[in-house]
DNA sequence: GTTGAGCGTT
């Protein structure tokens, strides 16, 4: 579905070498190399639209994980989320200043897997404690419909 | 090293 950006590249560099032949043995325009390293930067620009459904399609969305024992680390969560779908980061918040954990995280997932985890871990037993498992209110990250 | 409702940093 999408295509490696490596490719673009190889067909640049490819169209370059052929224009600069082209333009050796024909002795034709420089012109003609002019437009073929226009295309060839064009390219990427068409398959650009597949690098950034790439960033886009990942809907990560940010979800709000409330009641975490002080013994619990990011990677039990990450483990418990993961079960419930694809979660892309874990992060527990914690005091910067003093260091002490301040007992809630962030995980952030896919949107549909997130629903999903929200249902399956909102109010669910974590290491003897009730997992509060919601969306993040605030700090958007990209277009986020909201009915 | 402690505690227990909450919404966060590059």
């Amino acid at each position: 579905m999408k295509f490696p950006q490596g490719i673009t590249i190889i067909i640049a560099l490819v169209l370059a070498v052929i224009g600069f032949f082209i333009a050796g043995s024909v002795q034709l325009t420089p012109a003609l190399v002019a437009v073929l390293m226009f295309v060839s930067a064009l390219i990427p620009a068409f398959f650009g639209a597949t690098d950034a459904d790439t960033d886009a399609n990942t809907e990560v969305k940010t979800l709000y994980v409330g009641n975490l024992p002080y013994r619990a680390n990011e990677g039990a969560v990450r483990a418990l989320f993961s079960e419930h779908g694809n979660v892309h980061s874990v992060r527990l918040m914690k005091d910067k200043h003093t260091g002490k954990r301040r007992g809630f995280g962030f995980v952030e997932m896919s949107a549909s897997d997130a629903d999903n985890a929200i249902q399956k871990l909102n109010d669910s037993e974590f290491q003897q404690r009730t997992l509060k498992v919601r969306e993040a209110k605030e700090r958007p990250e990209k277009s986020d419909d909201e009915s």
